[in-house]
This record gives structure tokens, C-alpha cells and sequence, in this order.
DNA sequence: GTCTATAAGGAGATAGAC
DNA sequence: GTCTATCTCCTTATAGAC
């Protein structure tokens, strides 16, 4: 019973933490504002997680652990459906952009904010908060790099990579603020509907990807630091 | 000479706060970070801005002034060059994204935070910060929006909101944190090189936005909240 | 207009009783 | 294991001398 309370305590603050990073940043969230979202004392949170970075390390090794293993498994499921045929485009996007847009519908009732924790992440300033996401996302980038180029020869490796950092911040800019989306398009656009922001994305970028040659003429030399 | 100085002042403390909430957002940069990179005193800031949030105010409304007009200005040049016919897409995407990259150059010595602070505030979550900008973007959204409407009528409305979604997302990605994407792709992607990144953004997304139908099938209704 | 000094409160973190 | 009380530091913001 000792180890159900602890349980049930640990996931409480991650649940309240996850909350609370996604809407407010690292920053901007404090840990008085999450142990009074999970109803639990402030030196909980230093008993099992140590720090305040401590928490956060918790909060998203719990939801990127298993999304970088379900998009590597999902990947491979398709991969071995095609048998041994290179993948379309279409089903390589299906297989990035389906596991975090399914991790956000997991629990029908209840408000989930790992995908806004999640695109969150993907631009946060923070060192510390890239450093733990950098293994995660290298191993699944590297998996997709080499399944997209095996689907098309013909596109330069450096085309691929560019493109895969274009899907990664389309994904990440809609799950970030999926109400200011909402409000921009004046409700034409409902992230919320995960079904349709796949069907869109899908047939938005795989014709992109199919794309073989630059033919833009060389812009002068300005730069972005 | 006051007047120098005040201008000159005003000035500092609007670079340092710049840069300070572009790698930090703004949460994460403190008054004192700002004034000392300014070198003035804390109370200028009060004296000149009233308030950190008035100050946020001010960094904000300096460039995304500007770039409004220059994004309305661009496409309006490039309609007129067009004679009455409508704008190929390749046209308004370099239109979309020359504005903001070109922003990004101006001194050619001198660090720009410019766009680190436009990637990083398209997804800060503050309210107040999202308000400031809305209005600035609605116009600017809503003339891209026509134009892409134009040029592409077999291309339901609702597609064309969602992809323009897409490729402010995917910039805004490229802008916030450039060093990630160096670092990610091992050296192959380069952010500091604006015209390549220009030239990579019109060819994968022109595709895109040719896309005509939506093909796939419905998905489970899963949804984001 | 500019600076020093300080207020007032919130933050993360810890000691120690139970 | 859990909670109260508290420490220390840093934050935004202001009052008031010059």
C-alpha cells in the first residue's frame, strides 16, 4: 500500500508538472503552482525527484522514453508490411507524424497536454532540456533519414535533412498552441481533430518530399545566426 | 544631445533585452541580465519602459512593425510585377519567407537576435505576448491567404489555411534555434545561410500547396487538446 | 533624467520534527 | 515517508536624492 501511495503521488506531480511546463514553459512554471495542481506537499517533489530540473527530467523521460520506441516500432511494422519494397513517402510520414498525434488522444475524457509539452520542448531555449532530448531524437532521426532515403534516391541527402526539420516544426508549431491555431484561422483549422491534422500533413509534405531538384537561383549572402 | 543619449539609451536596452529574450524567452531573461547587457542602470528601464512587460512590448512592436509592412509591401510588388495573372505559389512562399530571413541580415558583422526572438515568440505561450502579435499577423495572414486562394482555386480553403500554418511552423523552427538544427543534422543543414534555407523552404513547400485533393482515409477520432 | 537604496514578494531548496 | 517552517537568493518594482 506504501508503494501505491508513492506511485500514485510520483504520477500525480508528473501529471501536474506536464500541465504546467506545457502551458508555461520550464520557466515560467513554478513548483508551487504544480504541488498545488497535484494536491501534495512542495518537499514531495524534492523527496522523489530531487530538484526542480530533477522533475523535469521525470516528466519528459516518461513521455519520450516510449514515443521514440513507438516510432521506431511503428516504422519498422511498415517496413516489414512492405517487405523488403522501399516505403511510399506517405507511409514514412504516417509512421513520424502517427505516434505523437496518437499520444495526445490516449484518454478520450481527460485533457492531455503531453503534445503541448511537446511542442514545447521541441523549441525551448533551455541547454539542459535539449541535451536530454538529443539522444531520444537522433536515434528516431537517423531511422527515418535512412527510410527516406532508401523511398528516394534521387533527392540529395541534404534536401532530406532539411525537409525532415520542416516536418518536425510544422508537427511541433500545432501541437505548441493548438488554440491559437484555432483562433488564427478563425476556426477553420481544429488541431484538435488529430484525424485531420495527419490527413493534412501527410498530403502536404509527401508531395514536398517527392520534389527532386533546387531550382531557385542563389540568394545573396545573408545569414541567420 | 539629450536627445541622443535617450535615443541612444533606448536603444541598448532594446538590443540587450533583444537578445536576452530571444535565448532565454521571456521568463527566462531577467531585467538584470538586460541592463547589465546594455550597461544602464535598472531604473532606466522603468524610466524609459515602465515595466518588463512594457518593455517586451516595445522589443516586440520595433521589429514586427516593420516586417508587417515589408511582408504586405513585398507581395503588393510582386502582384504588380504580375500584371493582373496570378502569382505562381513559388512567388508568394519567397514573399512568405523572404521578409523574415532577409530580417535576420541586416548588419553583416554584427549578431542578430532578431530571429531567435521571432521563432521563439511564434510559440511562447504567454497570452499577453500572443495578443501584441495577433493583430500584426492577422493582416498579413489574411493577404497571403487571398493570394494563395487566387493562384491555387482547385485547392479547398480550409487545405490552404492549413498549410500556411505548416510553413510558419517550420520557419518559426528553423528560426528559434538554429544551433539545434546544426547540431542535429551533424553540419548538413545550416541555418546562418538564409538564401539556402530560402531556396530549400520554396521548393519543398511550392510542392506542397499544388497538391490538390485530400486521399487518405479518416482517421480514428483521436484529438489533441 | 539618472542613480542609489530598498521595498515586497516569489523562487528553489533544506533542516528537522513526527 | 511526510509535513511545517524557514533560509537564502533573486525577481520586479518604487521612492527619493541629486
Amino acid at each position: 500500500m506504501a508503494k501505491r501511495t508513492e506511485a500514485c503521488r510520483r504520477t500525480k506531480i508528473l501529471d501536474a508538472a506536464e500541465n504546467a511546463f506545457a502551458d508555461c514553459g520550464f520557466n515560467g512554471a513554478s513548483l508551487r503552482d504544480i504541488v498545488e495542481g497535484a494536491g501534495v506537499n512542495l518537499a514531495t517533489v524534492y523527496y522523489y525527484f530531487g530538484s526542480k530540473n530533477g522533475l523535469m527530467e521525470a516528466v519528459l523521460k516518461r513521455r519520450f522514453g516510449p514515443l521514440r520506441q513507438e516510432h521506431l516500432d511503428v516504422l519498422r511494422q511498415f517496413e516489414r508490411e512492405a517487405k523488403g519494397r522501399p516505403l511510399p513517402v506517405e507511409k514514412i510520414l504516417e509512421a513520424m507524424l502517427l505516434p505523437p498525434l496518437r499520444l495526445a488522444s490516449a484518454p478520450a475524457g481527460k485533457r492531455q497536454a503531453v503534445t503541448r509539452l511537446m511542442g514545447r520542448i521541441l523549441t525551448e531555449p533551455d541547454e539542459q532540456t535539449q541535451e536530454i532530448l538529443r539522444g531520444q531524437r537522433s536515434e528516431v532521426r537517423a531511422a527515418f533519414l535512412k527510410a527516406l532515403q532508401t523511398s528516394l534516391p534521387k533527392v540529395p541527402l541534404a534536401d532530406l535533412q532539411w525537409r525532415i526539420e520542416f516536418v518536425w516544426g510544422a508537427l511541433a508549431f500545432i501541437l505548441c498552441n493548438p488554440r491559437k491555431i484555432e483562433l488564427e484561422t478563425h476556426g477553420a483549422c481544429n488541431p484538435a481533430d488529430a484525424g485531420k491534422v495527419l490527413a493534412e500533413m501527410i498530403d502536404f509534405f509527401s508531395a514536398g518530399f517527392s520534389a527532386t531538384a533546387s531550382h531557385r537561383k542563389p540568394q545573396p549572402n545573408f545569414s541567420i545566426t
